[in-house]
RNA sequence: GGCCCUAUCGUCUAGAGGCCUAGGACAUAGCCCUCUCAAGGCUAAGACUCGGGUUCGAAUCCCGAUAGGGUCACCA
């Protein structure tokens, strides 16, 4: 038997780390045993969809290569894998419970209901609905329901003991007395998520649902669902939550905007975004993954990190390339506690998976940063690719992260230099850097050829000459090149710049200097 | 509050009764290398929540406490 596994995002706007986590599991799973991945979009609330909620989540998926075997754009057999197209099948899923007496109308009102529940919070207690037809017969509650319609609910068994036997957590159990019938059919017709969810994952064969372990208790419901509707059951695996960095709350879907810091702004405005898009558009955050996309993160990385979050392959390996994660991935080493969000390991892995990058992939990685930075025009010409390539070969492992060639590339892209005041007052400023840089730069004048292993033969010759430590020449150099303290090899610098443009701004900085 | 789940360095984790003086990774600190920054090398600091059992022996098994989390919707 080939398992058949699924992810049923709701069209939100974004894709969740959480959630692309647990698919991400899915996934790994399923292709680890060859079986299909099917996405199924959980549209039934249509109150909160959005049209255009749901291409950022496939767009998602795409980028991390995580790619769907079965749903939209791709179809299947089971078409539409919208729930929003499938009301009619949970109707009749319903109507059939109802026949069989398994489910029944409901026509208390939400005041009644309410009334219910304060109630059970102030005895405190947990409420339990049982609603008052549940024990009417079938024949009389099928009669009352064509005459008016209602809400329909389940009727949970009575004195029985639910049986969950989950992968990840173990045999759990529940006592059904303390289940709630749940509602499954709005008077309306249309269906609720954990009906929807079960009677499709029945139609659609799914084998394994590997989900967050907040569904644990959702699930034994169900359990009663899949039995009433005849089916067999699935195996479940409860994979345990993905909490906030540094902190033991689950980083959840609301409140995202509070991850915004001032760091985080500054990082989204330093490639190129407004404070009004940050402000409005509510996947600028650490906690989706678009974050990581707009700054350049590796999508492997990002995986990889992920699979790594409440799963280990042994007691040491930490770069997963997604092959070797797909071959060795299984549910027995996953986790039992939740874990915590480390952006800062995931930037580390980012660097890891960006060393390895081949360097056409990098130049071609980099260039949307440079157009959206407004360091470049959209089809640069061939010098100006020549120029970016010798940049990123000269920054090597600096780049971490493609957002990275923006304050490395700035000095040699922006037509006038903008000098760091501060760097300038350390090393442009002191007594007699002046004449050390003019003299400097009278010496290279003739420098032949002007690369990087000459230059930096000149610069040791001088410093040894005028008994210097070469320290001491290189940062005001450096400052008086790029207009920065930081940056890749000087000696690239010069000959990335070039002996005229290098002359000039040596030029520049004596002036400054004074 | 009821029910359920979880508990190893700050964080991710290894650990299936003796291989544990608890291993690795990220982050942190120091040193080395060096042309600043990265990268790299070396080193340091840093954890079994607590209390009872069981056992010759417990991070590991059991019970209890504590703490955290989840869930109790006409949300998904």
């Amino acid at each position: 038997m080939t398992i058949r596994t699924r992810f049923a995002p709701s069209p939100t706007g974004y894709l969740h780390i959480g959630g692309v986590r647990t698919a991400l599991f899915n996934w790994l799973l399923t292709k680890r045993m060859g079986g299909q991945f099917v996405l199924r979009i959980d549209d039934t609330d249509a109150d909160r969809n959005r049209p255009d909620a749901l291409n950022p989540i496939l767009e998602g998926f795409q980028w991390l290569g995580i790619q769907w075997d079965e749903g939209p754009q791709v179809g299947g057999p089971h078409t539409p894998y919208f729930q929003s197209g499938r009301l009619e099948v949970y109707q009749n899923a319903a109507f059939s419970l109802l026949e069989k007496g398994l489910a029944y109308p409901d026509y208390m009102t939400r005041e009644e209901l309410d009334a219910d529940r304060q109630l059970a919070d102030q005895q405190k207690r947990a409420y339990i609905h049982r609603g008052p037809l549940r024990d009417h017969s079938k024949e009389e509650n099928r009669l009352r329901y064509q005459e008016k319609s209602a809400p329909i609910r389940l009727r949970i068994p009575e004195n029985k003991t639910l049986l969950v036997d989950d992968l990840i957590c173990g045999p759990c159990k529940q006592d059904s007395n303390l289940v709630g019938d749940p509602l499954i059919l709005r008077a309306d017709g249309r269906a609720l998520y954990n009906f929807a969810s079960v009677v499709d994952d029945i139609s659609f064969g799914i084998t394994h649902i590997i989900r967050a372990r907040e569904h644990l208790s959702n699930t034994y419901a169900q359990t009663v669902i899949f039995e009433a509707l005849g089916a067999s059951m699935p195996k479940f695996a409860h994979i345990p939550v993905v909490n906030e960095p540094k902190s033991k709350k689950k980083l959840s879907k609301r409140d995202m905007a509070k991850f915004v810091t001032t760091e985080v702004r500054a990082k989204l405005k330093s490639v190129g975004f407004t404070d009004d898009q940050i402000n409005n558009r509510d996947d600028l955050n650490p906690a989706t993954v678009s974050y990581y996309r707009e700054l350049g993160y590796l999508p492997e990385a990002l995986v990889n990190y992920l699979a790594r979050l409440g799963w280990s392959l042994d007691d040491k390996t930490e770069f997963i390339p997604i092959p070797e994660l797909i071959s060795h991935f299984s549910l027995e080493r996953v986790n039992d506690s939740p874990a915590s969000f480390d952006p800062d390991k995931l930037f580390w892995l980012a660097g890891e998976y960006m060393k390895i990058l081949p360097k056409d992939k990098k130049i071609a990685g980099c260039l949307p940063f440079l157009e959206k930075a407004n360091l470049l025009h959209d089809p640069a010409d061939s010098q100006t690719l020549d120029l970016i390539e010798s940049i990123i070969s000269a920054a090597g492992e600096r780049i971490k992260i493609f957002s990275d060639i923006i304050p490395l590339a700035t000095p040699f892209l922006k037509p006038i230099i903008e000098r760091d005041p501060q760097a300038v007052d350390k090393f442009l400023k002191p007594p007699g850097t002046a004449n050390l840089i003019k003299s400097f730069s009278e010496k290279i004048e003739t420098a032949s050829p002007f690369d990087a292993m000459t230059l930096d033969q000149y610069l040791h010759d001088f410093c040894k000459a005028t008994d210097l430590k070469p320290g001491k020449l290189v940062q005001p150099i450096r400052v008086a090149l790029t207009g920065t303290s930081v940056g890749f090899g000087l000696f690239d610098t010069f000959a990335i710049l070039g002996r005229d443009e290098s002359l000039e701004r040596l030029g520049q900085a004596v002036l400054i200097s004074g």
